[in-house]
DNA sequence: TCTGGGGTCCTAGGACCC
DNA sequence: TCTGGGGTCCTAGGACCC
């Protein structure tokens, strides 16, 4: 989907159409938090997804800053994924407004275009497909291919289209990897598939090495997976708006997080087997810890009791920015 | 100018067992 | 007096993604 969240906002406030759309936090810019979404008019003034919110005010001052309205995006989004499933194909879906649809056809292209017809007639929002023998190469033919576009890669192309571009450009290879690639004189994607694979095992271990190598190449999984997602873990956490230098108030607002999640598992009917706690310390280290639970539960007293157990072993108790707790899960 | 919230998977080291 | 080799499980951290 393009610009998803922001679409999604646009289509229930027609009257921010054309407009600089910033969607992140609860809306008020001054406070921490970070873009969710910008729409591509507040995009032209560099302000995209991740950048913090005071900073996207600064860069796009007459933007409409919109609180993120998880239900509505949630709403959408399964609007999007049953359009999608109207058509002959097994639909894997990854996150709110992506998906693959696995199809052999003669002309994929054709095809893109009904479905982005579909889409848009279902739900009013715009989409971008991406073509390609694999998945990875579906993924990042879409990039290529927004807005509203249809792109194809092949293993003809693939070179042609990506081989300048720098390894992080691949899906998999992110800030850190890109940087020891360069470290070690690798920068582009044509290098990294021209690297011998014995010396990516000995940076980067004897899976990973490899695997980077065969990424470069424009080689992944071709498995479109419809199983329903079935979450292994789920969590709750919050970053305060003013450091938390108490500690009384780091376990209360612990407590608050496992009161959430307790009726997050409830809903769901899903048992934890080991509660982890997160907490990102005044200088942005964060550490977690765990504590298992003697059985699989739901119910919060033990939920609580194993969270602040794992709470009492944390070490040091410096000013806190951030708090969270997830459990993980038995198979339902 | 600091840097959200919700996830997944992999790895390395230690505990423990035979 | 010191101690091999193989295996599994658990935990914390790292990296990545949307």
């Amino acid at each position: 989907m393009d610009q998803f969240i922001a679409a999604v906002e646009v289509l229930r406030r027609p009257e921010l159409r054309g407009r600089p759309v910033v969607v992140g936090g609860d809306g008020d810019p001054t406070k921490r938090g970070v873009v969710s979404t910008a729409s591509y008019e507040a995009r032209a003034y560099g302000v995209h997804s991740g950048l913090p919110l005071r900073t996207a005010a600064r860069r796009c001052p007459d933007a409409v800053f919109l609180p993120v309205d998880r239900a509505v995006y949630e709403a959408a989004s399964a609007a999007v994924m049953a359009a999608l499933r109207e058509f002959d194909a097994v639909v894997e879906v990854l996150g709110w407004d992506e998906a693959f649809l696995g199809v052999e056809s003669t002309d994929p292209a054709a095809l893109a275009r009904r479905i982005q017809e579909r889409v848009r007639a279902v739900t009013g929002l715009e989409c971008t497909v991406g073509i390609g023998p694999n998945k990875l190469q579906a993924k990042l033919a879409t990039g290529f291919g927004k807005p509203g576009g249809v792109f194809r890669l092949t293993y003809e192309t693939w070179y042609d289209v990506l081989g300048d571009r720098p390894t992080d450009a691949l899906w998999g290879i992110g800030a850190k990897t890109a940087k020891r690639l360069a470290a070690a004189g690798i920068t582009t994607v044509s290098r990294l598939a021209a690297t011998d694979p014995a010396d990516l095992a000995a940076m980067f271990g004897p899976t990973n090495g490899p695997w980077l190598g065969r990424l470069a190449a424009g080689h992944g999984s071709s498995t479109v997976d419809g199983a329903p997602y079935v979450a292994r873990s789920r969590s709750r956490e919050v970053t305060f708006q003013r450091d938390l230098q108490d500690w009384d108030d780091v376990r209360g607002a612990v407590q608050d997080l496992v009161r959430q999640l307790a009726a997050d598992l409830a809903a769901e009917q899903r048992l934890a087997v080991r509660v982890v706690v997160k907490v990102r310390y005044a200088p942005f280290v964060t550490r977690t810890l765990g504590h298992p639970l003697t059985e699989p539960t739901a119910a919060p007293a033990l939920l609580e009791q194993a969270a602040l157990g794992a709470l009492d072993r944390f070490p040091e108790r410096r000013p806190v920015r951030l708090v969270g707790v997830r459990a993980e899960l038995t198979k339902p």
